[in-house]
DNA sequence: ATCAAATTTAAACAAACGTTTAATTTAAAC
DNA sequence: GTTTAAATTAAACGTTTGTTTAAATTTGAT
């Protein structure tokens, strides 16, 4: 279904370093052509459009991001540890594919463009359904509180992870991450604790 | 300093609504002048370019954002009660101010436009150690726990809030939030609910 | 009422945009 | 070696972009 040719993974891998640094409309498609050292008739040639390349990048990026959640949910672990191992997932799907998903967050925020977005909350929905059966697991064996906002879990998840990603310069600053080895080092160790310590207590703590 | 006339602010606040909602680079002048019923020249006339009216956009609504955390520091309330009061304050504020935001975002991790953040990042700066000292407030008096990355703390407050901004389609959808109304319902009850819930739990809970 | 400054306008500007064309080169099949 | 289709190119297309111009209008002070 989405069979691409060298060539066109190269310009589609280009684009979305471009759609995520500057944006949509922000790229040309003489950037494009440029950074991919193509002629730019071959966007169209290959794509039929702009618009059309971002659908396309879309989906490959979709079909390349299937999580294998159930085979977490049906491993041999507690709760508790499924947890851990799900934020783990998560913060790794992200933030090797972060391009990606600032594009699509941008172009979905923004009504502008009209864009299937089907696939991706197909997968949204499926992931909420992962996480709800590991949480009532946890539920039932009285490990986890009950009064528990399941549908925001994810959001705080995502949003922690994304927050630090758009104030990326302002972490910068007072964190002292001059690399992106720093970056990668912080999100993969301090970001990660600090979101599983949240989740945990939100899921554990007495009241 | 920042003295805009009624027109100029009604630019001001055209050009932030569609800044918004179909980014920098998406609006033209052509559309600011439509929607704010004035010619194409007044924009520069009054702003000198399309580039100016962001930045003035920016620092105007940065003067009107000026938390009062300090008073909220000073007043009589138990530390887990100024947290509660710190995050209503927080979320009201953005919310208010959401369009303000999406574009700051969106324009500062795209490192493309130049834009000045000093005033921004002071403010951020500012507001973290106004946390900092109430964190620290409960941890002498043993309500709180030690071993949290305060730093992350607002940006787990406004990742959630952000992130869910972000995927206003596909919350609509799943949570029924047919119109404003219910959103904003929504974000001041559950939502500011949800996280007042998490931060309270990352801060007091037992091991 | 007069005058000067501020405001508003329509028109034009060059530059950049996405896309298409038609000619040329490359590659593969026979 | 010839033929045919695919790939690639430079050039041009018509729009749209942000900005400027110069003339017209409005405004407020004298």
């Amino acid at each position: 279904m989405t069979d691409f040719n060298d060539k066109q993974i190269e310009i589609l891998q280009v684009a979305e370093n471009l759609f995520a640094e500057q944006g949509f409309d922000g790229t040309s498609v003489r950037d494009i052509a440029k950074s991919a050292n193509i002629n730019i008739a071959m966007i169209s040639y290959y794509f039929g459009s702009k618009e059309k390349l971002l659908e396309a990048l879309i989906l490959y990026r979709i079909s390349d991001m299937r999580l294998q959640m159930e085979n977490l949910y049906r491993e041999e672990l507690t709760p508790i540890e499924k947890i851990d191992r799900l934020i783990e997932l998560y913060i790794k799907r992200i933030h090797q594919n972060k391009g990606m998903y600032q594009i699509i967050h941008f172009e979905i925020s923004s009504g502008k463009r009209i864009i299937n977005c089907d696939a991706f909350n197909e997968m949204k929905k499926n992931n909420l359904e992962v996480l709800k059966n590991i949480i009532k697991e946890g539920q039932d064996k009285n490990i986890f509180n009950k009064d528990v906002n399941v549908v925001l879990l994810p959001t705080t998840i995502m949003g922690t992870y994304f927050h630090f990603q758009m104030n990326k310069p302002f972490f910068k600053d007072i964190l002292n991450l001059n690399t992106q080895e720093d970056i990668n080092n912080y999100v993969y160790n301090e970001l990660t604790i600090h979101i599983k310590q949240t989740i945990k207590a939100l899921l554990t703590y007495e009241k």
